[in-house]
DNA sequence: AACTTGAATGAAAGCGCTTTCAATAGATGC
DNA sequence: GCATCTATTGAAAGCGCTTTCATTCAAGTT
């Protein structure tokens, strides 16, 4: 399909008096040529306009600097920050990012992962550990690095956070208040190792307090704020409701006040609420939502670092970035 | 770098007993193959676990299946919505997203251009229509169909919005209400269309109702909620403070709200304040923000389905979507 | 002065696939 | 019955680059 004009590597290598063999060099290892003969093929690149073609370099090197991504969804907050931040990490090693999502289909994920290692990505950045044994053995059997995310297992290096600490972080923070009855309101609990474990380490949490996190004071919704809402309606509709709620993701938690603020209970004095993630925005609602700070973007820059490592060959390890209970507005002392 | 392993189109042929073009054919022109023969060929790839080599395929075809897309950021609802709606469009049609990010550098947006380009993104997609002509230079020699977003120009096709309007409707919905001293924060003006359309907009609306926006009455900010609290500080510890603010975008306008709550200032009674986007997050902050709501996902949806039309030589026409204003609590009459 | 060594460059063989162009073989038309 | 199609398939020439492997030449070495 490409067209008669564009300028490729003979082109230059003929401008500059070189063999092709030159060029290719002056490009990726410029330090074996002379300074002069370097100048000369620069400047004939830069005359004629030249630009490498990348899958001309990807199929001869077996190297697409390229590097894949596959999250739940991009239009989410917390996996944005996180794109956003291996996008630039990995932007300063010349890297692109080729991303997928899969909508929280696990059919979808394999679906993404075929595709993108077809694509010969140099490495591929998934989210969470779970998922069907026949990704698996696919990732396992593809000759790039996997960097897993926010949950790792044994199989692969992995960028971690502890979900089920931030669960009983939140839970503890409530028990410590006082609070006898807590609820918790989570996203979809299938395909999604994090929130499960966030729900485990709550419900830890809480037996362990003697209170314990009975089904009916748990509610699994989509991922949303009206997911938050409809989940604390339920709770908040029980006999005996709930005198403090859990949210697994700040959006769900921050859904969950405005409920509470629509049925008139004021929030903290009449229901408190904690979340989970530590948005920008959950500083700046009102009131102000207590909530264990993940550290997000950190994640995504650590990704792209350990990434970068596996694929030039340095060894890297699975990495657990701390999480950290910051108490605000939203919740207050019961009884 | 491959190493030994991996199963290619050859080693398929051999184990079918065709001809390597015939397996070619299976996977990209399936209709040219008897069924018997067509089945066959699955069958080997199938138990070989063959993968198409993307690389190789984009060299030989002259196309990669992929397009580019260059945002200022990924960390923004704004732009993360557009993208997971282009995604997951493209994704239909076998294609995927390489997506760079610029953080409102021109010439971080240039280097992009040229790293996508030369990966042989198949279209790309950008947000706006200011950039160096040297990078104009580029899209317009560039073999691939070029999509703006958001703003347009006569030179490429585009999916806009009339943010000059949204501006206006901002500031006409104010002027409405009775307010004579409106101002507007906005983002950095520099390398950003949009914002600069938006206060246009409400420039003239202001001047059309005799009340103008002088220079002290606007104030460009991050677009962050620390920049939406600062700009609002600055405007109103004028000596004459406005009575209405418009936020170039939401999340300035929610910060404008916040930072009038920390200041004792009631919104709306003491302060009304418009904004524009139409996030979700701007229906349920309190007050919940009056706002000139854009279809973002259609941005993105649109985008794709322009640059699909125009990279299979159908013809695709610049579009421009409508933009709403709603009306919630955030604003209120004056006067 | 003959011998190494290392730096700089070129020649040429692919990387794994797509795509003309031909060839073959039934099917169809007159 | 022979020319003409049409449907299938194969052969082979690249796509634009990278990367051994050689070669050349100047600088050290002994």
């Amino acid at each position: 399909m490409r067209q008669g004009g564009r300028i490729k590597l003979s082109d230059v290598a003929r401008d500059a008096g070189v063999s092709p063999a030159t060029v290719s060099r002056a490009i990726a290892q410029p330090h074996l040529l002379s300074e002069e003969t370097l100048a000369r093929v620069r400047a004939s690149a830069l005359r004629l306009g030249y630009l490498p073609d990348g899958a001309a370099r990807a199929l001869a090197s077996g190297r697409s600097m390229t590097i894949g991504a596959i999250v739940p969804t991009l239009d989410s907050a917390i996996f944005a920050r996180a794109l956003q931040a291996m996008q630039s990490t990995l932007a300063q090693e010349g890297f692109l990012l080729l991303v997928a999502s899969h909508e929280g289909h696990a059919a979808a994920e394999a679906q993404a992962v075929r595709s993108l290692l077809g694509r010969g990505v140099d490495g591929l950045m998934l989210v969470g550990a779970e998922r069907s044994p026949e990704t698996v053995a696919m990732l396992k059997e593809a000759r790039v690095p996997i960097v897993l995310t926010w949950c790792g297992d044994g199989n692969f290096t992995a960028v971690t956070i502890d979900n089920t600490l931030a669960g009983r972080l939140a839970a503890e923070h409530l028990i410590g208040l006082g609070h006898r009855r807590i609820g918790m309101v989570t996203g979809q609990l299938r395909f999604n190792d994090r929130q499960r474990a966030r729900l485990a380490g709550a419900r830890a949490a809480l037996v362990e307090a003697g209170l314990g996190l009975p089904d009916q004071l748990h509610s699994e919704q989509a991922v949303t704020l009206a997911g938050g809402r409809a989940g604390c309606a339920t709770l908040l509709e029980l006999d005996d409701p709930p005198t403090a709620l859990i949210g697994g993701i700040d959006l769900l938690a921050i859904g969950c006040m405005e409920e509470a603020h629509a049925r008139g209970i004021a929030v903290p004095s009449g229901l408190s609420v904690v979340g989970i993630d530590g948005l920008d925005m959950s500083a700046h609602v009102s009131p102000s939502l207590t909530t264990v700070h993940l550290p997000i973007g950190r994640i995504g820059t650590l990704a792209a670092e350990t990434l970068m490592a596996l694929v030039s060959g340095r060894p890297a390890a699975t990495t657990m970035l701390p999480v950290e209970l910051v108490v605000r507005r939203s919740t207050t002392g019961f009884g």
